[in-house]
RNA sequence: CGGGGCGUAGCGCAGCUUGGCUAGCGCGCUUGGUUCGGGACCAAGAGGUCGCGGGUUCAAAUCCCGCCGCCCCGACCA
């Protein structure tokens, strides 16, 4: 789908840069024309938009439906940890060191009419901005938990996180950013370790069914792994330029919180023992693995289950009589499919040609279009028009733009609605899965490796690793590609499995990894 | 923190080299009219501490010094 780019100069208000010419303004043009999000006056933070915000909302509901039907409820904990809370747990504190917001100060004072921080208010001990809510959140359960019988203990909270970050982009890595984290605290370590594979479940879950994203579930190594946890899981998605993007992440803790938080209760034989803790989150992020997914040279695509408006309505009408009429045919259209539970916008606004909503509201990833005019009324048909359609190899775009536009009766369109977004979200997991697939190779030998991201067209490259952390790196340095995650065995492609031999030692390997470049 | 770039109307920019009329252009915005099935047109308007602070000069968006902010590339990361 390579549109051509208008006359008009890109990241205009009206065209976005094609993903061929350049990819990372690609992704910028998309949030801008979408209007999702913009650059704050803050450094490294972003201002989420209403439709970027509504987008996030949308994935709220769904993940936190599955939170709660996994048994888990919400809490909110607060934003500033004490610094001697964070410097608890030696190791995590040492992971989120070098990127925390610290608070000093408790006032501010007029001096010669500036506003400046009154050195006299100063804190006896700096509060931390959140990077992250383990410490707090053990240092609260330690007065929760006292037997067996309090536990399993599962909360989940939706909160902000500051991490100081220092390069930002738009969702990806910003400064600040929304996210969900579960903290759970269980008597076993077998329990804390079914739900952590519980919860990458769900993540899986959302990703593939709902986000329309393929994801493959893996370990990460310890060169990736959260501070303070002794394993990180993940899901990890390929995006459009053939980079890897984490998209959540399930930590097992084990007991390193339990005790660096004295959290300890009572078992049934009656002995005292540390907790088994997990975390888990997702961010905003997943709103640019949306992105940087599914949507096109036109501007953003939305699977239908997390798009805030799932149809759009543009009446066309040439005098008052006509208008008039196709108004209250709109009307009652709009009425039906709202029936059906459909989200449902009727854009009447006067002075807008018709193609410039048409641009607009594909733009911005509505997945469908209902254009009523005086034709359609005399016909008794609807012009109904899909956001995509898969492609064709060869197509012209004039083509594919008649492919998308079908007239049909009104009372078959209006109850082919909810079909065609059901047809469109699987349409767009085939397609994501079919390019995950293309990009995605198994490379035995270091030099096949070295000429696969050679290529502009890598991927995931399949390969046996049995390297060590600075081994690693040094494959970083080389390729500038990392071990995204070591796939669990259900995750790994008939093609790809087995044991074998590390492409770099040659010492023997069990399995396959996944290397790729990473956002 | 290192390297690069940029700060002029809501957005995107020109002007700066070589100081000089009232600081311009495109988009957007307002009003009126004609349009309206893939990005309309005409006319009339509104909108500016030229990032901030000093300095040089008869005169500074333009030259000099200092500061601030943001973006991009690298080291850190969801």
């Amino acid at each position: 789908m390579s549109q051509q780019p208008t006359a008009k100069t890109a990241s205009t208000e009206t065209s976005v840069t094609p993903r061929a010419t350049d990819y990372a303004q690609w992704y910028l043009d998309v949030i801008k024309r979408a209007d999702l999000a913009e650059h704050s006056s803050v450094r490294g933070c972003m201002v989420i938009k209403p439709h970027g915000y509504a987008i996030w909302e949308k994935m709220q509901r769904e993940l936190d439906d599955r939170f709660k039907a996994t048994g888990h409820v919400n809490a909110y904990f607060p934003l500033f940890i004490p610094l001697s809370l964070l410097a608890k747990e030696e190791q995590h504190a040492a992971g989120f060191a070098k990127e925390c917001a610290v608070v000093t100060h408790h006032r501010l004072k007029s001096i010669d009419g500036k506003v400046v921080v009154d050195p006299e208010s100063k804190l006896e001990e700096p509060l931390v901005i959140r990077p992250t809510s383990e410490t707090i959140i053990w240092d609260t359960y330690k007065g929760w938990i006292q037997s067996y019988r309090d536990l399993p203990l599962l909360i989940n909270q939706w909160a902000n996180v500051v991490r100081w970050e220092m390069r930002t982009r738009l969702f990806l890595r910003t400064a600040e950013f929304l996210w969900q984290e579960g903290h759970t605290a269980h008597a076993t370590e077998k329990e804390a370790l079914e739900e952590t594979y519980r919860i990458l479940d769900v993540y899986a879950d959302f990703a593939e069914n709902v986000a329309a994203v393929p994801v493959i579930k893996g370990h990460k190594t310890s060169g990736e792994r959260f501070a303070g946890a002794l394993d990180t899981l993940c899901i990890e998605g390929m995006m459009q330029d053939g980079k890897a993007l984490q998209m959540g992440t399930s930590h097992y803790l084990g007991q390193n919180f339990a005790k660096s938080s004295d959290v300890m209760f009572l078992n049934k034989d009656g002995q005292r023992e540390y907790v088994y803790a997990t975390s888990w989150g997702v961010s905003t992020r997943l709103v640019g693995a949306l992105i940087m997914t599914h949507s096109d040279d036109n501007g953003l695509v939305l699977p239908p289950k997390l798009a805030p408006i799932h149809v759009v309505i543009v009446p066309i009408f040439k005098n008052d009589a006509e208008k008039a009429k196709v108004l209250e045919e709109a009307g009652k259209v709009v009425a039906e499919l709202k029936a059906q539970g459909l989200a449902v916008k009727l854009d009447d606004r006067e002075g807008m040609m018709p193609g410039a909503k048409y641009y607009e509201w594909e733009a911005k990833g509505v997945p469908v279009r209902i254009e009523i005019g005086p034709k359609d009324l005399e016909k008794g048909s609807l012009c109904v028009v899909r956001r995509f359609v898969l492609e064709v190899p060869g197509e012209t775009e004039q083509d594919q733009r008649k492919r998308k536009k079908s007239f049909v009766p009104r009372n078959e369109a209006i109850a082919g609605i909810k079909p065609l977004l059901d047809t469109m979200q699987r349409e767009l997991l085939e397609r994501a899965r079919a390019f995950r697939t293309k990009r995605s190779a198994v490379i035995n030998t270091l030099a096949e490796f070295e000429s696969y991201f050679a290529n502009k067209d890598a991927g995931f490259a399949w390969v046996h690793w049995a390297g060590t952390h600075e081994q690693e790196d040094e494959m970083a340095k080389r390729f500038e590609t990392t071990v995204r995650c070591i796939p669990l065995p259900d995750q790994i492609p008939a093609e790809a499995k087995g044991t074998g031999t590390c492409i770099l030692t040659g010492q023997p390997s069990q399995q396959r990894v996944i290397m790729a470049r990473a956002y």
